[in-house]
DNA sequence: TAGGTGACGCGGT
DNA sequence: CACCGCGCCACCT
């Protein structure tokens, strides 16, 4: 737990490299897998100041509506579109994916078993 | 301390 | 669909 008793970061961190390669999360649904439904805002300012842990899949997250939007060198939207064609995601030229079909769909299990871990690492 | 900012999201038009 | 307004909240002046 951070001096002023956050612990949203340590969240994210664990919660990211738990997207699936080949798929796609929403910064809302990482937010709402940290606990915190609003902090949607939070996780892109996460990524933008440099909190994520470098086993973090950076391009594999995107906007509610399927659009990447990148906002540092680690990842552009261009280079964000680079990886995830790399990896078998279809993005088009104005950098949109289909969400439905490659958007990660988490199990109610699989935050239940987060919110668990979370507690037993006391953050 | 107050006010501005934003890799967001939802609801309304 | 698209666009807009507003709520959101940790950070940073």
């Amino acid at each position: 737990m951070s001096k002023n008793g956050y612990d949203f970061y340590k969240r994210i961190n664990l919660v990211g490299p738990l997207i699936p390669y080949g798929k796609v999360a929403t910064y809302g649904q990482i937010a709402l897998l940290c606990g915190k439904p609003d902090n949607a805002r939070q996780v892109g300012y996460a990524l933008r100041s440099g909190r994520t842990a470098e086993d973090f899949p950076a391009h594999r997250l995107l906007n509610n509506r399927g659009y990447l939007s990148g906002r540092n060198s680690f990842a552009t939207p261009e280079l964000q579109r680079e990886l995830l064609l790399r990896e078998g995601v279809p993005v088009s030229e104005d950098y949109l994916v289909n969400l439905k079909q490659f958007g990660w769909h988490h199990t109610l299990a699989e935050a239940e078993e987060l919110y668990l871990r979370f507690t037993q690492l006391g953050i």
